[in-house]
DNA sequence: CCTAAGAAGTTGAATTCTGAACGAAGCCTG
DNA sequence: CAGGCTTCGTTCAGAATTCAACTTCTTAGG
């Protein structure tokens, strides 16, 4: 007698959405990325200045940033290293703790979203949003919500 | 007189099903790619995988592997030099037109994918299809089709 | 206080990725 | 069949990413 579990494979309808999903999320990051080249910005680039740009003070701590973008400490590290001799960034000491560090948007770094924001939203809109209806939009967001909140609650250290 | 086009900005709704579809989709690579570790195997090396495996004489040539796991040509040539090294997959001379080569899977590859995929399905299920009702999921799929398809025109050379 | 455990960030080496340049082979067109 | 395009795939150099120390500082316990 069998006792291991049969695989509960895919059906072909489940198949099918599983792969569109995987093609546009990579077509589109693709485009995003594209979309950036002519400003000299990355999807990276462009995540951390939109996050810095919404935070009180223009400013986060890099552990929170590197949280916010998802990912490695050592990744940001590199990251902001690299945008800070782009002018775009600057690191400040923390008084409260001093291990801490705060990413900080220079003058350049908000000039630079405020240039490149409106371009970004175009790009967004032409690509996905204004693709689909509004109410597949708000399908969308919430059945991708506990998915996303699923998804938080496993994520480990990056 | 204002010349210049005020930027058409999201909404917040807009804004909100975009910024959960972004997280969804980092979260979820970084899970996949978790869950394929204790094989050792990537997220890339699988999509190659699954897609020999697919191929009729479990070969592709190596542009339209490209082509198929939308990477760029040095990308892939990298990427399969790798998995040569590993044994999962090898090279081969193409008859008919002297520059080609194939990508083969070997019987390792054959091996590896065998044991690899239910725990894959596994983990696509667990982490997505199944928080999606069928209903939810066909919506989806519906919905973004037609981004792919539009994703698929613009998609320049990677 | 003093110490051990943990958190914040950085660093450097090894790996992977990108983009341009290249050689080799096929495909026209005249 | 010569000349010039294009395609196929690799290679190289430079940039980005990962992974595992490592330093500095904080905090909790005794």
């Amino acid at each position: 007698m069998e006792t291991e579990t049969a695989t509960n494979w895919l059906t072909d309808s489940e198949q099918c959405a599983w792969r569109t999903y995987l093609d546009v999320n990579r077509m589109l990051t693709h485009q995003m990325e594209k979309d950036l080249q002519p400003f000299g910005l990355t999807n990276n680039d462009y995540e951390i200045l939109v996050n810095l740009s919404e935070a009180e003070g223009q400013r986060l701590r890099m552990s929170d940033l590197a949280a916010a973008t998802l990912q490695s400490k050592s990744r940001l590290s590199h990251q902001i290293t690299r945008m800070e001799n782009a002018g775009l960034v600057r690191r400040e000491n923390c008084e409260s703790d001093r291990r801490g560090l705060f990413a900080v948007l220079t003058e350049a770094g908000v000039e630079t979203m405020e240039k490149v924001a409106p371009h970004h939203v175009a790009s967004v809109r032409k690509h996905f949003i204004d693709l689909l209806s509004s109410e597949a939009l708000s399908d969308l967001r919430a059945s991708l919500t506990p998915v996303a909140e699923h998804l938080r609650g496993h994520r480990g250290k990056l």
